[in-house]
RNA sequence: GUGGGCGUAGCUCAGUUGGCUAGAGCGCCAGGUUGUGGUCCUGGAGGUCGCGGGUUCGAGCCCCGUCGUCCACCCCA
């Protein structure tokens, strides 16, 4: 038996997935390039502090930190998101406004592994520092959604709210307090203590003994300074005007405290586990002040790349490409000529692969079919003799004798290239 | 962190009230096919039954512990 095995909340991912995986990425990086984002690539751990600012009253913060102490004696932290990091890293580099990056990368959040949900998991994002325009918050909003388009997706949803200012946030989380508190008796046991740590997040709650003192709860939309309620009915109508579809929900609170103004999630209709929220962001102004910098307002967003999938799974769409191999090369001669074809094949940028070990022709047919390639090259001791090849489509099983001299371009024909 | 389900071959699983040498399908390897894959036939390799302890004449099966995994809660992507 192995000695070793992943750790919990770990995995491997192995062919095909890797390559979804990484097709994923090519994807959204092609579509935010194109909407004038840069790449940032922040370390994958930081000082500690860096991520307290994400909220003390999260369970990101509380709980599941992957924080250690390093050997020069600093308080390090694998970071659980990417928001706080490039924050930082404007901080650091004072780059001018408005910055736009994109990232995509592992987060880690020591947390109790299910489906969706990994110690270790990936997430591509993209934050915007320096700009209040609320037509920003739209834009930021329809490069998500049309990133899902890419994808094929066409089951989500945008939930959108506003939290209000700092002052409104503050004001209404203690009219939540209130409320609750009241009525603390009719309140489940977890939401009571829920409401101690954060009174919003108690809107959250699924357990139907709390639904009907949620559903009466204050609204944060009667909470909102004039000033957020402009800017949240100028960032609807700029959805409006780009055609993306959005529903508000006044419920809606995001996990992390750095939130301000526009949230949103979106959501998976077609995801029946737990967890339907395949990605989510919104304005976090303050966060930056909050790390040593100057006032700066900042938005954003980060997508999981599991669940996403998994919508993906759910929906059909976005499977795995295939395979590389275009060309199998069998070689019954012992493996020189495979040798050496393969590698003018692939010196002409045609994908293509061999079998090793002297094993039998219908074996390396096998390992043919199994490789995925649309053309296999026979080469025994006549073809040797007679400087030929035999170029066998593998579907059909059609066949035809060329010289060697003449392989490459055939090759490429056959391919269509 | 809380609660529950499940750990038997590479994968998916069967295994009777505890009873001979632990099985199947798929996959893999070889042969049938002395020059040809995907179908078919035959054969083969591959297991400390997650790990440790206990009960018993005897444990894959029962008990305890532990680790892993899945699901739900919590929380979140």
């Amino acid at each position: 038996m192995p000695s070793f095995a992943t750790s919990p909340g770990t995995r491997d991912i192995l062919a095909p997935d890797a390559a979804r995986w990484r097709a994923f990425q090519q994807v959204f990086a092609d579509g935010v390039e194109t909407a004038g984002f840069t790449h940032i690539i922040p370390p994958m751990f930081e000082d500690l502090g860096v991520f307290l600012r994400v909220g003390e009253s999260t369970e990101i913060v509380t709980k599941e930190m992957y924080d250690f102490e390093d050997k020069g004696g600093r308080r390090i932290a694998l970071r659980p998101e990417q928001t706080a990091s490039v924050c930082r890293a404007f901080v650091e580099h004072r780059p001018t406004t408005p910055w736009k990056v994109w990232y995509a990368g592992p987060n880690f959040r020591y947390e109790k592994p299910q489906q969706g949900r990994y110690r270790q998991f990936d997430q591509v994002g993209v934050e915007v520092l320096g700009v209040d325009d609320p037509m920003l918050d739209a834009e930021v909003i329809g490069l998500a959604i049309n990133f899902y388009r890419r994808l094929g997706l066409s089951g989500v949803e945008v939930r959108l709210n506003s939290l209000g200012d700092s002052g409104d946030r503050d004001r209404y989380s203690a009219a939540l307090h209130a409320h609750f508190s009241g009525n603390a008796d009719s309140l489940s046991p977890e939401s009571r203590s829920t409401l101690e740590r954060n009174p919003l997040r108690v809107l959250d709650s699924k357990r139907p003994e709390d639904a009907s003192l949620i559903a009466a709860a204050p609204r944060m939309s009667d909470h909102l300074s004039e000033a957020a309620a402009t800017h949240f009915s100028a960032v609807q109508d700029a959805l409006r005007r780009a055609g993306v579809d959005f529903v508000v929900d006044d419920r809606l609170v995001r996990g992390l405290d750095y939130y301000r103004r526009t949230t949103f999630e979106f959501v998976s209709t077609r995801l029946t586990a737990a967890h339907t929220a395949i990605g989510g962001g919104g304005r976090y102004d303050g966060l930056v002040a909050a790390l040593g910098g100057p006032d700066t307002s900042g938005i954003g967003f980060a997508l999981g790349l599991d669940r996403t999938l998994l919508a993906c799974d759910a929906e059909g769409v976005f499977g795995a490409p295939r395979s590389r191999i275009e060309v199998f090369v069998v070689d019954a001669t012992g493996g020189r000529e495979a040798e050496s074809i393969c590698a003018h094949l692939r010196a002409a940028g045609i994908g293509s692969d061999r079998a090793y070990d002297q094993r039998s022709m219908k074996a390396q047919m096998k390992s043919a079919d199994r490789s995925g390639a649309a053309l296999c090259i026979i080469v025994g001791d006549d073809e040797r003799l007679a400087q030929s090849v035999i170029i066998r489509t593998m579907e059909g099983g059609s066949q035809q004798t060329v010289s060697r001299a003449d392989l490459v371009s055939h090759v490429t024909r056959m391919l269509g290239h």
